[in-house]
DNA sequence: TGCTTATATTGATAGATAGTTGACTAAGAG
DNA sequence: CTCTTAGTCAACTATCTATCAATATAAGCA
């Protein structure tokens, strides 16, 4: 990790928020094997097509999906998929944050 | 990654919330090199010492510091620097960003 | 018992953001 | 040109959250 500045705590923060939200970790998940449209991944995460776009939107401004034109169709597809790495890293954590509050519950009673 | 279900996609998303703001960013910083208390921690990062007290309950209870009481004073550390993995895939990410942004500019001039 | 210091908590407030609705744009079919 | 379909944009609402001020808790000291 780069030492942190008051403009990149910032920008790495903003990145984050990205992450910080159920409908994209489900649109990224959903992208995992390949392009979709909008339509698609509306239908598939069960959102309106309008906050599907807003979602998506906001994926592609961060750099974490990129997409094709195609006649009235939009398909997108992820970036990089450095982001999986990212849940995963989450996720080791999610298990040691379970394995903690088990202690906790331990140490209390 | 873990296949996302709609449990987990919560559950990670509130992980992701916890990195999502630029103060709890500054803070785990600050928590780099070793044990900090909170007026420390205030006074390091120029925030409130209300607000750095919740900023860093929040990270506790996600499991990213860990504390230690001595008279009044509290001890916060690092639980885990898999945290800083995850900023340094989020840099990287930054960087290919930029990269990203340059090229799109390219493409319209 | 007070007094001080270090944290935590609560209440109030301003700003951000997810979701909805409806209008708008663009491409294709008839 | 008109109608349909796919997507985006703009305005609005409801909810959430970062911050601050004030209060509460709790330990140590006089």
């Amino acid at each position: 990790m780069i030492e942190l500045n008051e403009a990149s705590a910032d920008v790495i923060a903003e990145r984050f928020r990205a992450l910080a939200e159920p409908m994209r970790l489900r649109l990224l998940n959903a992208l995992r094997r390949g392009e979709k449209s909008v339509g698609d991944l509306a239908e598939e995460t069960g959102a309106g097509q309008a906050n599907t776009s807003k979602h998506l939107q906001l994926l592609l401004q961060q750099g974490f999906i990129e997409r094709r034109k195609e006649g009235t169709t939009t398909w997108y597809r992820v970036a990089d998929p450095a982001v999986f790495e990212l849940c995963s890293l989450v996720c080791g954590g999610i298990e040691e944050d379970i394995e903690r509050r088990r202690k906790l519950l331990r140490r209390r009673s």
